[in-house]
DNA sequence: AGCTATATGTGCGTTATCGCACAGACTTTT
DNA sequence: AAAAGTCTGTGCGATAACGCACATATAGCT
C-alpha cells in the first residue's frame, strides 16, 4: 500500500521542494526517513517535541482533546507541511496532538538542526512562516466551519482536504475514525456518508473510502474547503523550487 | 468612558512592554496613537494590510465570515497582543476580519517599520512569533469549543476572555452583537445571560454587562477559557521586561 | 467452514439550537 | 409628553445532532 523506501525522496514535501537548492543541501544531510503508521502519535498535548517531520505520503491529524475525552481535529497536514511548527514558533510545546491519520512516510529533522536553521533568518524561516499562516487559515476555517455546517458538509470538506494529499483517489479510515478527527459521533457519519454513496459521490467498505465524483464531492462540500485550499496554494505551492526572491516575499517590497 | 489620550502609554501593550529597552526605543519612534472606536474594521478579509496594531485600552474581535453572512469570532486580541500578523507572516493578506469590539485606543505601526524590525530575526521576531503561537491556540480551541460546548460555556469563556483584556468589571456590549461574535442567535445569548444573571454571576442592562461573581464565571466556564489564558501566560507574560535571553526562548537552549 | 473482530445500518427518544414572530421595557429624540 | 429606536424576553414548531441499543454485514483467523 505505501510506497516502498527507494522511492521515498524528501522533494515530495512541497516544503522541502520550495527551498533555494543551498539551503536543501544543508537541511538534507539531517533528514531522516521515518514511517509513519497509522495511528502513531507524533507528539502528545503538552509535550517536549524532539522531531519536527514533512510528511512525503503520509497524512497527519492535528488534534485538541478535551478533559471529558472529547476531541476535535484542527487540521490536517500532509505531503504540503510541517509538523511541529511550536518548535520554531518559540513555544517548545502545544496544547495539541498529532496523530497519524494516514500511513506513510516523512522525513524527520532534529530540533536543534530546525531551530538553527531558523536562526539564520534566510528563506527556510520565511517559508515556515508563509506554512504556518496556512495552517492558521485551515484552523480559524474548521472553527468556523464547526459553527455552521453540517456533517455532511464537513464530511465532503475532510475527504477532499485528506485526498489533495495523498496521490490516490481512495483513503483507508473508518467512519468511527472519521466520526473521532470531526468531533461528532459515528453514526452521523454513517448517515452522511450513506447519503453521498446513494448520490454516487463516493463508494465505500469496510474502511476504505473511494471519490467517485469528485466535481460533485467539492460541490456538496462547504466553501471552507476551497478557501483552505486557495490560501495554502497562494502561500506555498505557488512557490517554484529555489526563487528567494518569492520565498522571501519580497517581489513586491520596496526595500 | 475611554481614557484620555493623556493617560495613554505604548507599554500598556503586554508585547511592547516585554520589549528590550533598546528595541522599544527604536519602535516607539514610529508608534501612533489612534483611538480604536466600537465597530471600527482594522481590515477586512483578503484586504492588504497597511499597519499592524498594537491595542492598549480597546479589545478587537478576529472574525471569519462565510459567504451566507454567518459568521463566528476566532480569536480576541486585547492589550496582550498585536494585530495583522500576516504581515510578518509573509502572507500579506488573511481571509479573515477585524472588528473593534470594545471601543478604546492603541497604537499603531506602518507595515514597512514592522517588516524592517522582523527582518532583524531579534527579540522582536521572536516575541511576535511567540505571540503569534498563543493565538494559534486559542484558534484552536475556539474550533473545539464550537463543537462540544454550550452557548452558555462559550458566553462565559468570552465573558472571560473579554474582561481580563479590560481594567474593569463590565463591559458595554449588546447580546446582539454577542451572538454575532458566538455565531449563534441573539436568542440563545438572551437565555444564557438570563441564566446566568438568574444564578447571580452576572448583571447586564441594554448593552452593560457586569461581572458580579468572577470564580463562579469561572466555574460556569468550560476548560476552553483556562486553556488560552494559561498559554499566553506562558508564552507572553510570563516574560519580564527587558530580559532578552527569555523572549528569544534560548534558557534551555544549547546553543 | 466456522468463529470472532470489526465495520456499518437503523430505530427511537432526548436535547440544543434554530428561525420566526411578537411583546414588553428602556433610551433617546423631537 | 409623545414618538421612534433599540434592547431584551418569550413562545412555538422545526431540525440537526446526540446517546443508546441492537441488528446486520464483512474480513480475517484457526
Amino acid at each position: 500500500m505505501t510506497k516502498p523506501l527507494g522511492q521515498q525522496d524528501p522533494l515530495q514535501n512541497h516544503l522541502l521542494s520550495a527551498l533555494p537548492a543551498a539551503e536543501f543541501e544543508r537541511l538534507s544531510a539531517h533528514l531522516e526517513l521515518v514511517p509513519m503508521p497509522l495511528g502513531d502519535v507524533l507528539y502528545e498535548s503538552g509535550g517536549r517535541l524532539k522531531y519536527v517531520y514533512f510528511p512525503t505520503t503520509s497524512i497527519v491529524s492535528l488534534l485538541y482533546v478535551l478533559e471529558n475525552g472529547a476531541s476535535a481535529e484542527i487540521a490536517v497536514v500532509g505531503n504540503e507541511g510541517i509538523l511541529g511548527i511550536s518548535l520554531f514558533m518559540g513555544g517548545e510545546t502545544t496544547p495539541s496532538r498529532a496523530v497519524v491519520q494516514s500511513a506513510g512516510f516523512g522525513y524527520r529533522l532534529k530540533a536543534d538542526h530546525i531551530k538553527k536553521e531558523f536562526g539564520r533568518a534566510g528563506p527556510v524561516l520565511h517559508l515556515l512562516l508563509r506554512y504556518t499562516q496556512a495552517l492558521i487559515t485551515q484552523m480559524s476555517q474548521t472553527a468556523v466551519c464547526n459553527r455552521h455546517h453540517t456533517i455532511e458538509q464537513q464530511l465532503c470538506r475532510w475527504l477532499l482536504l485528506s485526498l489533495d494529499r495523498l496521490t490516490s483517489d481512495s483513503l483507508t479510515m473508518t467512519q468511527d475514525l472519521i466520526a473521532n478527527m470531526l468531533g461528532v459521533r459515528r453514526e452521523g457519519v454513517t448517515n452522511a456518508a450513506g447519503h453521498l454513496q446513494r448520490a454516487g459521490l463516493i463508494f465505500y467498505s469496510r474502511g476504505r473510502i473511494t471519490v467517485l465524483d469528485r466535481p460533485g464531492l467539492e460541490n456538496a462540500a462547504c466553501e471552507c474547503y476551497a478557501v483552505v485550499k486557495r490560501e495554502v496554494d497562494r502561500l506555498i505551492s505557488d512557490i517554484p523550487r529555489g526563487d528567494p526572491k518569492q520565498v522571501l516575499g519580497k517581489s513586491t517590497s520596496d526595500k
